[in-house]
DNA sequence: CACTTTACCGAATGATCGCTCGGTTTTCCG
DNA sequence: CGGAAAACCGAGCGATCATTCGGTAAAGTG
């Protein structure tokens, strides 16, 4: 049977080492992608038996849900705090950015896998509280986008496609981060953000 | 043995065929995913049995490969004529990007799979002409921006990054992107282009 | 220390999958 | 029409894979 040990002096242990295998699975899933995984590449980078990977997950999918669950639950626990601030929709959407995208660059492999197993999340009922999360999170950067519209801090040619366009890039940026690279999480955050809201350079130039 | 037939009046209809079962995996690929798919789901698709699948393509990975041709060619080539049009950087961006979501948004399928399989085509040898092809659009990218800073008819904050968060905008709209939608390829373009020069509202009050 | 729970092992199992190949039907062409 | 090439079939093969389970070792508990 699967589960943390009723005994409370072992449960920290149990769940440490639970997250550690889920950190060891998100990397071999994002660099070789989920089916393309085997149970046997996974003992032999977690250094536990097969039996022994079944003591911590009820089976493969499982270990994908927890993954996924690592990702979604603390982004969406930090983006509700920042909402309870009350901030203006400007300074809440900086918030919220800076955090998902040092929340995403913490779990670059989690987003991996999540981005390339979003397929089978979207279409299986198993998978409807994940899909439920992503919404919810979702839901929260669209009415942040409506506020700054309505009170006028944010001024969008097309609000509906400029969050897609959000959702795109941030999706997209693990794929490309490296963990000692040019810039920081704070600092894409901060790209993004300028580029949203059309605050860098002005851009144009008549065309030639 | 895999191949067109000698015989010049069955060619055009061989590779009629090839195209349609490309097409027909393509959709299979993008919505269950590229290992999940199997054979016999591809044999009920397609009409065909596994045996007349393997007189259009040598294996499973061949139609994987035949996918992101299809997607990254005719794209490299359009990309390529808008060039040799010598625009200024401006309106070359604005072209390719015409083009670039048009391409896309009929071939959605062919990106999602791209995207999800990206970990197998940026990783193993024998799709080393399919990660060349993909680094030779981001260069021609690259080298309009580039142009465009240099000659002043366009300014980033941040440049290089402007190209990942275009190149994370356009990947991902194949997966929200529906056939009828509230917007066409020619105006996502658009968007992009406004979000990513900066020409929208021009954004900020003061923070609240 | 005894005893129970927990942690882990790894060979065996049953199911699935990609692919092959001998054969049949269809299509072209002289 | 006759022969050859092409198109297609589908049962079966070998390999792989996730998972199980009977067992052992280790750790906590009274």
């Amino acid at each position: 049977m699967v589960g943390p040990p009723e005994r409370p002096a072992l449960r920290a242990r149990w769940e440490r080492r639970r997250r550690a295998i889920v950190a060891t699975a998100a990397r071999l899933f994002a660099e070789r992608g989920y089916q393309a995984t085997s149970i046997t590449d996974l003992t032999e980078a977690t250094g536990l038996a097969a039996g022994g990977l079944y003591h911590y997950f009820e089976g493969k999918d499982d270990l994908l849900t927890a993954i996924c669950e690592e990702l979604l639950e603390p982004l969406l626990e930090r983006a509700h705090e920042v909402e309870r601030e009350s901030l203006g929709a400007r300074d809440a959407l900086a918030e919220v950015m800076t955090i998902w995208l040092e929340h995403v660059a913490a779990h670059r492999h989690h987003l991996i896998v999540f981005s390339q197993e979003r397929h089978a999340i979207e279409r299986q009922a198993r998978w409807r509280h994940l899909r439920a999360q992503r919404k919810e999170f979702e839901t929260i950067l669209a009415g942040i986008l409506e506020r700054g519209e309505a009170d006028g801090s944010i001024l969008f040619e097309d609000r509906r496609l400029a969050l897609l366009a959000l959702l795109g890039m941030v999706n997209y940026t693990p794929v490309w981060l490296r963990p000692r690279g040019r810039l920081d999480a704070a600092e894409i955050a901060e790209g993004y953000l300028r580029i949203l809201l059309g605050e860098a350079g002005g851009g144009s130039q008549a065309s030639a």
